[in-house]
DNA sequence: GCCAACGTTGGC
DNA sequence: GCCAACGTTGGC
C-alpha cells in the first residue's frame, strides 16, 4: 500500500514542530483529538509511514512549517482517561476508549513557513482542504499532487522532490 | 477582539 | 429526530 499523506494542525503554543524534533527521538505521540471525523483518520486512515505536513495555526503567519512522518498506527489516546491533561474526557476509558492516536516522527523543517496565503494563491492547491473556507478539521488528507506542490513551494529552487526522506 | 463556520448538547 | 442554544476553532 502506497504511503499516504495528511495534513496535521497544531497551535504552536501548545505543540509546535520545534517541540517534536525537541521530543525523545523526535517522536511524539500526537494527543489531544477530540473530534469524531479526526478520530476515525487517526483510528483507521492513518498509517506507518504516511507523510505530515506539520501546520501551525493560531500564530502568525498560519501555514505548514515542515514535514513529520508515521511511526505507529492509530492507538487509544490515554490522556483522555487521565483527569490532569488537557483534554480529559469521562466517557472514554481503557477498556471503551473514545479517542485514538498516531505517533510522529520529525523529519525536517522547510527553509520558511509556507503560507496559507500562499496556499491559497497556488492553482494547483485550489482544491487543498486546508484552503477551503471553514474548514476546521485538524486531520486532513493530503493528495501526493498537493504533497509534491506543497514542498515545491518550500524548497523548489533547490530540488528537493524525490531527493530526501519524504521529499517524494 | 471579532465573528463566521462548524460541532455538540439537550429539551421536547 | 428536530433544532435552538451553546461552545470551539481559527483566520483575520
Amino acid at each position: 500500500m502506497a504511503p499516504r499523506y495528511w495534513l496535521f494542525k497544531s497551535e504552536p503554543s501548545a505543540f509546535s514542530l520545534d517541540d517534536l524534533k525537541a521530543s525523545p527521538g523526535g517522536v511524539a505521540p500526537w494527543d489531544g483529538v477530540r473530534n469524531y471525523q479526526a478520530r476515525n483518520l487517526l483510528r483507521d486512515e492513518v498509517k506507518v509511514g504516511d507523510g505530515v505536513l506539520f501546520y501551525h495555526s493560531s500564530t502568525d503567519p498560519v501555514g505548514v512549517v515542515g514535514i513529520a512522518e508515521v511511526v505507529r498506527d492509530g492507538y487509544p489516546d490515554p490522556t483522555a482517561w487521565d483527569p490532569e491533561s488537557d483534554h480529559p474526557d469521562p466517557k472514554s476509558t481503557p477498556d471503551n476508549p473514545r479517542w485514538y492516536m498516531v505517533d510522529v516522527r520529525y523529519v525536517r523543517h522547510f527553509a520558511r513557513t509556507v503560507t496559507l496565503a500562499e496556499l491559497k494563491a497556488a492553482p494547483a492547491l485550489k482544491d487543498m482542504k486546508v484552503v477551503q473556507r471553514g474548514m476546521r478539521l485538524s486531520i486532513q488528507p493530503v493528495t501526493a499532487r498537493e504533497w509534491a506542490a506543497v514542498l515545491g513551494l518550500a524548497e523548489g529552487g533547490r530540488r528537493a522532490i524525490g531527493e530526501s526522506a519524504l521529499g517524494r
